[in-house]
DNA sequence: CGTGATCATGTCAAAAACGACATAGTCATT
DNA sequence: AATGACTATGTCGTTTTTGACATGATCACG
């Protein structure tokens, strides 16, 4: 039920790039969105700044390499739970997560 | 999958404070633990701020007031993302959610 | 004290998210 | 161009999360 619009939209074919305002996209949505975007570009440059693979993080995080690869392209079956957990995992402290998240999402 | 541990501790009685360092915790569990405490005291903050009942709020994000009770006592059953959704229907943005992240469990 | 309003806690069927797998795409290296 | 390492995407059965309901607890007001 979360993600509903974002599933019927991307199912007719639209992208979100750091999305702003579209058809009837509501501010929290978008918000909702972009913060998914914030953590996964963030897990894909800490996972790069510390060289691991994506099987690497799953193995990790007791995952699979497709389902970190779904991440880290902010897919919508994810959530952000799951995308916390291997930031966590990978060292991301609270105070670097609140840092990311306050962020644009393209930061 | 997600709490295990907390679950098996909760279920045999333990209570988390603003836990840090337990039996078998690792500082990650830690840091999870005390992201939804945070998120948790946020939402019941900005509720009474608003002057808003748990029944109002559940309905504002199409849940039950049960769930927003336990969404405020930080219930090892709901998640991060449950905690975001009546956040940004009340109007809570990344910037200020950041803030919040990074802050310690109990402000 | 009774009544109403608000919040807390347990349970459960239904819905969503998950890990796993298969498979394809991309890009070096040889 | 073939091989190998890494990443992307679709699908599926299983597990976890969710909303709803029932029921208590607490508190204020009459």
């Amino acid at each position: 039920m979360k993600s509903d619009k974002r599933r019927r939209l991307e199912a007719q074919g639209w992208r979100f790039g750091s999305a702003r305002e579209f058809l009837g996209l509501t501010d929290e949505e978008a918000e909702y969105i972009e913060l998914q975007l914030s953590l996964a570009a963030l897990l894909r440059k800490r996972r790069a700044s510390v060289g691991y693979t994506q099987t690497e993080v799953a193995d990790l995080i007791g995952s699979s390499q497709s389902r970190v690869a779904k991440m880290e392209s902010a897919d919508p079956t994810v959530s952000i739970d799951l995308l916390i957990r291997p930031l966590l995992a990978l060292g991301i402290n609270r105070k670097q997560l609140g840092r990311a998240i306050g962020a644009s999402a393209s930061a």
